[in-house]
DNA sequence: GTCTATATGCGGATAGAC
DNA sequence: GTCTATCCGCATATAGAC
C-alpha cells in the first residue's frame, strides 16, 4: 500500500470518528507515525484530503445510485438497495456529520452534495413506483413523495442522529435500513410484510 | 434590554445562521458594534454563551415536552404539539446543526442532549398511544416504536437536512410538522386524514 | 461598562537538510 | 520520501486606561 493510500485511509477513519473539523492536519501525521512535513509532501492542505475522499465517495456511490438493473419485484430487492446505500454512507459518514464546518470550508462541496441528494431522492421515488407497479405496494404519488423524502432524510442523518441515542442501541447500517423499510410497511401488500417482520426480529429483538 | 441580553440574542442569531464553530468570539462583538474587551467583560468565553443559550432551550422546552394537559383527542392536537416543538427547535437550531463540534467543545452537553432526546421519544410514544386510545389511529406497539423514532429523527435533523435540499423548497417549521404528521397518515382513521390533506394543500401546493 | 492594546496558543503552511 | 525547524495567522484570553 502506498503512503498516499495509507494517509487517505487513516484520514477517513479519523474524520469518521471525530469529524473533519476536530482532526488537525498533524493529528493525521501523528496517527501514522510520520512527520507533518512528510504528510505535507503528499497533500498540501487538509482540504485536499477531504476533496479526494469526497470524489471517492461520489464515484463509489454512482453504481449504487443507478439502482438495480431490473425493476424492483419485491420488498427485499429494496432492502438490498437500502443496505448498500447505508453501508456506503456509513463508510463516509464524516460527510454527513458536521455538514456545517464542511460547507464553510469547502463551499463547492455544498453544491455537489445537493446534486447528489436530489438525484438520490429521484431514485428512491422511482424504486417506490416500481414496487407499486409490481403490485407489492399500494401508494399514490403524494404518499411516495413523502416516503422518498423521509427515506432520504434518514439516509442523510441517521448516523448523526445515532449520536444522541442511548449508546446501548444498535444503530448500524442494517438497523438503519430496517428503520427506513418500516416506513413502507403500512403501504405494503400483506405477504410483503412478513419480510419486515423478519427484519424486526433480526435487528430489534 | 440589557447588554447581556443583547449579546445572547445576537449570538443566538449568529450561531443559528452560521454554526457555533464558524462564529469567532469577536464576530459577536463586531456584530453588536462593541469591542472584544467589552464582550469579554460580560462573558469570559464563547462556551459560556453557548451554555446560557442551551439552558434557556432546555427550560423553554420543558413545558412543551410535558405535552398537552388532557390526552390527545384528535390529529390536530398532535399537530399543535409538533408545531410548537419544531418552532422551538428552529429557534435554537444551532444545537442540532453541527452536533460534532458542539460535543467536542462541550462534552457535558452530549449527556444532557441525550437525556432530552430519550424524554422526547417517550412523550411522542405516549401521544401516539393516546391517539390510538381515542380511536383516531390504528397502530400496534411496534408501529408506534418506529413512528416515535422517526418523528424524533425528523425533529432533530430536519433543519440540517434542509441545507442539502434545493433552496426553493419550503423547509420551515410548518413544513416539517407536516412531514412528520404524514408518517402517521396510513395509520389514521379515515376522517382524520382530511386534516392531513388540508396541511398538504397549505404547505406543498 | 466600555475601550485599546497585547499576550498566548494552536492549527496550518513552508523551507531546507538529509 | 522523510525529517526538523520555523513562520504565519487567527481565535481566544488578559491587562489596564478611561
Amino acid at each position: 500500500m502506498t503512503t498516499r493510500e495509507r494517509i487517505l485511509q487513516a484520514s477517513l477513519a479519523l474524520f469518521n470518528a471525530e469529524g473533519v473539523a476536530n482532526v488537525p492536519f498533524n493529528r493525521i501525521a501523528t496517527e501514522l507515525g510520520m512527520s507533518q512535513g512528510n504528510l505535507h509532501y503528499h497533500f498540501k492542505r487538509k482540504e485536499e484530503i477531504v476533496d479526494w475522499l469526497w470524489r471517492r465517495f461520489e464515484r463509489e456511490s454512482e453504481p449504487i445510485l443507478a439502482g438495480p438493473a431490473a425493476p424492483l419485484a419485491s420488498t427485499d430487492d429494496l432492502w438490498l438497495f437500502l443496505h448498500l446505500g447505508f453501508e456506503k454512507i456509513h463508510d463516509y459518514r464524516f460527510i454527513y456529520r458536521d455538514i456545517d464546518s464542511l460547507f464553510a470550508t469547502f463551499p463547492l462541496l455544498g453544491t455537489r452534495l445537493r446534486a447528489l441528494t436530489a438525484q438520490s431522492v429521484a431514485t428512491l421515488r422511482r424504486l417506490c413506483e416500481e414496487l407499486v407497479a409490481a403490485g407489492c405496494m399500494n401508494a399514490n404519488d403524494d404518499d411516495i413523495e413523502v416516503l422518498a423524502m423521509q427515506m432520504m432524510l434518514t439516509a442523510t442523518c441517521w448516523f448523526s442522529f445515532a449520536r444522541v441515542l442511548p449508546e446501548s442501541e444498535d444503530t448500524g447500517p442494517g438497523r438503519a435500513a430496517y428503520q427506513v423499510l418500516s416506513l413502507l410497511a403500512p403501504y405494503l401488500a400483506n405477504d410483503e410484510r412478513v419480510y419486515i417482520e423478519y427484519l424486526r426480529r433480526k435487528y430489534i429483538d
